[in-house]
DNA sequence: CTGGATCCCCCAGGATACTG
DNA sequence: CAGTATCCTGGGGGATCCAG
């Protein structure tokens, strides 16, 4: 496919809307664009993202951790210390992915927004 | 906003973040995607959505284009025939939100797929 | 400090039957 | 044809305690 656009000719394309699952499925964690947030900054601490992202627990960080590192979306680095470390930072999918993370807030903020300013944008 | 780019120097922008929650949700649903997708074809009857989308009863059809209405994703128009039609087509919105959906896709084909390499197989 | 093991709750998703 | 009205289920999300 030659062009990023869908084709108007056709019928719906199964393997590719699988793709697009998918693609969502990776990032609809509860939690998990809130600390690709924070990764996009820096590196950070197991302990880092707790206090930072307001009202996670340990247990669902660690999930949310464990889920993205599986899908390539973090990456995970233990310092064998006396009080452990890890750290985790992003990764070049991570990278690729910022454009379109605001592409789609852009895009909420524009149309979105609108939409849900009281179920009916004006009357 | 001058820049479609994280501010590396600034911490979490919670509204921002929860903008990117809502956008998020709006297209959650489990078969929003594959109907948007039909839709940016052409305008659709319920029975067409109905047939064409493999796997999804009534009940869910009516519920996700139900909430694809109030989130101003698609357009219900109902003609007041003996044998009830009705037909949903894409706003401005949808349209808007293509090039992103599209980008999301590619990210996946170039990124996610490779890192689910070795996660699990298909069925 | 990091994170595993358990138990629990809620609700999106689904199966089924009925109707203007 | 295009929907409602019920009832049920799985699993994501959460609270809490334990451990290296």
């Amino acid at each position: 496919m030659d062009n990023m656009t869908i084709d108007k000719n056709r019928a719906v394309p199964p393997e590719e809307y699988a793709d697009l699952r998918k693609a969502l499925t990776l990032i609809s964690g509860k939690w998990k664009l809130e600390i690709l947030w924070l990764l996009y900054h820096r590196t950070h601490r197991f302990g880092e993202l707790r206090k930072t992202i307001p009202g996670i627990t340990q247990h669902m960080l660690t999930r949310q951790l464990r889920e993205l590192e599986a899908d390539g979306l973090v990456t995970r680095t233990v310092f064998a210390e006396v009080p452990p470390r890890v750290e985790y930072s992003m990764t070049e999918a991570t990278k690729a992915l910022e454009p379109t993370i605001m592409a789609l807030m852009a895009w909420w903020q524009q149309f979105g927004k609108a939409a849900q300013g009281g179920t009916q944008p004006e009357e």
